[in-house]
This record gives structure tokens, C-alpha cells and sequence, in this order.
DNA sequence: CTAAAATTTTAGACGTGTCTAAAAAATAGT
DNA sequence: ACTATTTTTTAGACACGTCTAAAATTTTAG
């Protein structure tokens, strides 16, 4: 998929993106509203925007019938969520931020146009697979590497064992929060109990017990051990 | 000086830097034709910037008198150029680009905003005092390093020796010229003789004689050993 | 000193991206 | 099946940054 020329404005690819992460995460079509509220825009604003982008053959979108990616679409969120994790990583492992700091400014970085920077930035970080939160970052063709096994805390049976291999990004506050008990990629965990009446887990991590709300380990994954 | 939150667009930061620039090099009122032609755009256009940024306090203009920067107008100049020779610094010495390729993503990298990256960067860079082409890094308050003696090659008197301390950073083909006769900051240069007819020079570089011609000559830029 | 030339500003327009208010279509409830 | 409600689109407006064409001002030159 040969990504064209003809560039997009900031708002453009921020549309692409959005609409990117929201079929990945809901389902394959996304109506008007839902985008709406992501981009905390007005419907009528997204209306416009689904047009145009419709126009550039980057969406497929039929009026009331709401919109999805088409490949050239696609492979323009792949190329700017790609850009966005490699300046994630760039952030924490060369200036030394904290995880819960980088989005702000990787969502400025993303924009950067320059095909040739962002794969020396990749070549330079050591072609890392993950940012720091452990989301994938795709090579330059929008591929992902084998992307390890990944489940929601939440979805873990009791007495499952694992390691923390990613958490939800979305929430400079929640990330302090991991911050604060010392979560980070790599951690060793073991769910001790499920509490019934209120969803929330008990956990063993590192020799300490903690316990989580069952939105919190929602928000967590692990890469459970077999056994 | 303290720079404001109030976020300016990247147009109304081009200016800004344009017209620093301008009043560096030329006379201290900058007029709109000049300022048009540095932008590539229509005195009208000029004319409609400048009074915005005259509401915004960044500048004194006065109808058909030209403008120049007031001290927040200068002090966010200042902030705009040291993010740019920031990273420019990175791109080469980081990311192996060439002087002569990093202008075009700086500019877009110097609208970044995130005082805290800047700073950053700066340290992890180990605080260099010049960019790429020998220009000056001004610190995180505007203030630049006590510059080392700069003068262009073309006003040296014959027999002068020197090392070569800047280059003009305007044109990428000049760039390139110089990577290939292998001119780099640091080179030692002597004048052997100032032609008089055409105004080229005759210069001895570690042991190769070039020539130049008098444009330049007049776009490099040494530090004169005192003799 | 005044007329011609150059520069600069104003007026009115356009494209982008946003909004509000109103209309149209789809969905849900009885 | 037919309203009522929700969702979505359209219509018209506005701020931004740009443009062209015309008017105003300054500069130059005779």
C-alpha cells in the first residue's frame, strides 16, 4: 500500500486516526455520533469532515450509514499511530519522561511529515516492538510483528499467573496511579481472588497484595503463563 | 521575559520568526514587501498578519512605517529559533542526517509545543552552544552564549588564516557544494589570494587549493586567528 | 514641487474547519 | 403500523489565512 504525496491537515489525519482506533476497538462501522464524541467536536462538523475524507478515498461512508477505513485510509492511521509510538518511546527511554507524560506531546510529533525521519527515529530507538505503554508499533509497511497474547486483567480466571504487558494509554491519571504501586511492563502477577458482589480482583504483585476495581484491571493486560 | 500560554498558530509563528530574522540581518523596520517576499505571499496577506500580531502585542507596526518585534514578540522569535537549531542538532548528530537535509523537518519540529521537551532535548544533546551550520543555540531564556568571533570569508584580507566556524544555512544545493570540496565546521582555511577582477578567492584547505567566487565566500564564515 | 512610480492598505472573495438551528432519516415503543 | 425519539444531515454563519483588484499613501524623479 503505497502512501500518497498529497498530504492532510493536522485535523484531516486526526479524523483518520480516530476512526481508526474506533474500529479496532468497536465494531467495523462508526456512526457519526461516536466520532463526534472522540473528537469532542459537533456531529454536524463530522458530517462535513466524513465527506471530504470520503472524497479523498480514504473512507467509505454512505449518508446515515456511518464510516470505515478504506486501505489507503488505513494505511495512513497505521503510518501515524506508528509515529506516534516511536516518539512515545523516543520520549521515555531518551528524555527520560514518565509514561504518563508523552501523550500530550507525541499527539504533536505524530504530524511530523518525513517518511525518512521516522524510520531513522526507529533505527535509532533500536527498533522497539512496543511504546511504552505496550502498544505494537507497526513497521513501515503497517505491519505488526506477531503481536504477543494479551488479555484483560479482567477477563482472568483466579489463580491465572502472568506479566503486565500493557495498559490502557488513555489516562495520564490512571497511569500515575500504576506509578504509584509500582505497575510497570514486566511485572509479575497473580490473581488471587475474584471478588463476586463487586468485580473487583485481588492481586499478588511482587511479594505485595493490592486490590484492583474491576474497571482498573479492565484496563490492564497480561500475557498469562501456561500452565 | 515571560512567554505567554496564549498559543500562537503556526503561521503567526512563521512571521515571527521571519521578521526576526530579517531585523538580524537588515535595518531594524522591516517593510511588508520585504517581509511578502521572505514569506512567499501578498503584502496583503502581510498587511493582515501584522495587525493581528500587533493586537497581540508581539510587534510595532504602524500603517505604510513597517514593523518590528516588541521583547514578547522577540522573546517568542527567540524560543521559535532555539527549538529549530535544537533539533536540527538532534537530526545530524542523533540521526546521522546531513546539514543539508534537516532545515525542511525542523521547521516543522519548531512548532512543537512543550517548553519542558525543549529542555530536554537540550540536555540530551549535552547543551551544544551552535547547530549544524555554526548558528547560535539561545538558552531557554533567549540569551545567547557569548558568540565566538564570526566573520565572513569574502571581508578576510589576503594571507588571512582561520577556522570555519558557520555556513550559510539557506540553500540545501550550497550545502551539498560544501560536503563535496569537504568543507566542514572546523576546517582550517588560509586566504592565498583575493582576485580583484571578478572578487574570487583563492583558499588553501588542508592542503587543497580551491577557489571561490565572491557570493561564496561571502556565505562562510570563520573565526580569524589573531596573528 | 509636482507628477509618475512604487509600496502599502483596504475591500471583497474563497477554502478550511468549526458552530447553531432546523430539516430529514432511521430507530424504538406502543 | 404509526408516532415519538434519537441520530444524522443540511443550511447558514463565523474565524482564520489566503488571494485579487482597487484605493490610499509614500517615494522617486523630472
Amino acid at each position: 500500500m503505497q502512501l500518497e504525496k498529497r498530504q492532510l491537515s493536522q485535523s484531516e489525519e486526526n479524523y483518520i486516526k480516530a476512526i481508526y482506533a474506533l474500529s479496532e476497538t468497536c465494531e467495523d462501522t462508526i456512526s457519526t455520533n461516536l466520532l463526534a464524541e472522540r473528537m469532542s467536536t459537533k456531529a454536524s462538523s463530522v458530517t462535513d469532515m466524513l465527506k471530504k475524507l470520503t472524497d479523498k478515498e480514504l473512507l467509505t461512508y454512505q449518508k446515515y450509514q456511518g464510516c470505515g477505513l478504506t486501505p489507503k485510509g488505513r494505511a495512513i492511521a497505521l503510518s501515524i499511530v506508528r509515529k506516534h509510538r516511536l516518539w512515545e518511546v523516543f520520549l521515555v527511554d531518551k528524555l527520560q519522561f514518565g509514561w504518563d507524560e508523552v501523550h500530550e506531546i507525541a499527539e504533536q510529533l505524530e504530524h511530523i511529515q518525513s517518511t525518512q525521519l521516522t524510520n531513522r527515529l526507529e533505527a535509532f530507538l533500536g527498533y522497539p516492538k512496543v511504546d511504552p505503554h505496550g502498544d505494537p508499533i507497526p513497521n513501515d509497511e503497517g505491519v505488526f510483528d506477531t503481536p504477543a497474547v494479551r488479555v484483560s486483567l479482567a477477563s482472568c480466571e483466579t489463580g491465572s499467573k502472568g506479566i503486565v504487558m500493557g495498559v490502557d494509554d488513555g489516562s495520564p491519571e490512571f497511569l500515575q496511579y500504576l506509578n504509584k504501586i509500582d505497575l510497570k511492563l514486566g511485572s509479575e502477577i497473580e490473581i488471587l481472588e475474584k471478588l463476586s458482589f463487586d468485580g473487583s480482583l485481588l492481586i499478588a504483585m511482587e511479594k505485595r497484595t493490592i486490590q484492583f476495581s474491576h474497571v482498573v484491571a479492565a484496563r490492564i493486560f497480561i500475557q498469562p503463563y501456561q500452565s
